[in-house]
DNA sequence: TGCTTTCTGTATCGAACGACACAGAAATGG
DNA sequence: CCATTTCTGTGTCGTTCGATACAGAAAGCA
């Protein structure tokens, strides 16, 4: 019952990936919706009844960065046999990440749209949330490596977490300033020169 | 032979710094014309007499944040004793300066235009090669504590100064997430504990 | 007091913005 | 084949963008 009428001339995960990169390079405010059809070959007006709305369009672009990129960084993250590998594998994920050609250079929950105005605050917000959560993940990871006795209690569990994401967050600068991969693994490396100190007793 | 005509109605400083302030909290394509005139106190046709353009108004607040934000983070690392407080100093000055009540947050050169878009690629290229100017300023200092004996010959100058560049960085992304200024000074604090591993022989 | 020069306020320029009306095209169900 | 439903392409809506034309106001110089 809900197939009938003329059928989608275009693939709608396809074009939300196009969508999902140019955001991705241009920001939010930065790519307009001349740029959008452009890159996703269709019509304004197919844009609107696919997506919605502009704001609606980078929502899904958003959930599709977290479901196709994310992983790379996080996988490391909960799979990793200990915490200190955790942490080195989510920052060496992330130069890998923040560096591969022909893709945009940086996150895109970082860089896409740092200053709030009257138009994209609720886009800033989600936005917000979403870096949060890196914060929420990084403690989660290192919790448990404290309540398996793996970490010392006295641990600033919070501090060591806001530390490694404030390191990966500068990474999408250097990344977007033309920063190598290998640029990118020595900052890793830097910051997990700090590793020690930070979780000794 | 200048002061010919009529005089000039508002304070062109004054203006500047009104200039400055929204173009640091909106960004610069984010702070429109009519935001400026209104943030100046004055109309478009004296701010494009007496600026020019929008990018030239932007440029000149640039060099002025440079001129009136930069020495509070920079005259640290110059005055320092020695180069662990000299980037110490850097960090917490830092911190100190992207929390300060009643000014924006974070920093403008970070900030202020990270998407290239057609517009804003000159504006894009200046901020970057403002940014440049912080890895070549770490490097210098820490080359000058190298050839003072004070560091070991085998450091890796340019690998340690991005490293507490990257940092420095990802600070802006946390101050305008509300990091406040302890945590902020939790994270120089972390970056610090690598400075004993990355600078040893 | 003119005359020249420069600035201010109103009003507006063409272009681009996000969003959509409308008519025709392309599918299914009867 | 026809009616119904949904999508596409053209064209355009009102708004806002950065940037100015123009006329009048306010100063110095003669």
């Amino acid at each position: 019952m809900a197939d009938r009428g003329r059928p989608r001339s275009f693939d709608r995960n396809a074009a939300l990936t196009r969508a999902m990169e140019l955001f991705w390079t241009k920001g939010y405010e930065g790519a307009s919706i001349s740029d959008l059809t452009v890159a996703m070959g269709i019509g304004s007006p197919s844009l609107y009844a696919a997506f919605g709305s502009k704001e609606a369009l980078f929502r899904e672009a958003i959930e599709l960065y977290g479901r196709t990129e994310g992983p790379q960084i996080w996988d490391a993250v909960e799979n990793a046999p200990d915490a200190r590998s955790a942490v080195a594998g989510f920052l060496t994920a992330t130069a890998h990440s923040f560096s591969r050609p022909g893709k945009p250079r940086g996150c895109m929950v970082v860089l896409s749209q740092l200053n709030t105005t009257e138009a994209s605050a609720s886009v800033c917000a989600a936005l917000r949330e979403n870096r949060a959560q890196g914060q929420s993940g990084l403690e989660a990871r290192l919790r448990q490596a404290v309540a398996a006795g793996e970490l010392p209690a006295s641990v600033d569990v919070g501090a060591v977490a806001a530390f490694y994401l404030t390191v990966q967050q500068g990474m999408s600068i250097q990344a977007r300033d033309g920063a190598s991969e290998d640029k990118l693994l020595s900052v890793a490396k830097g910051a997990m020169a700090a590793w020690e100190p930070l979780t000794g007793p």
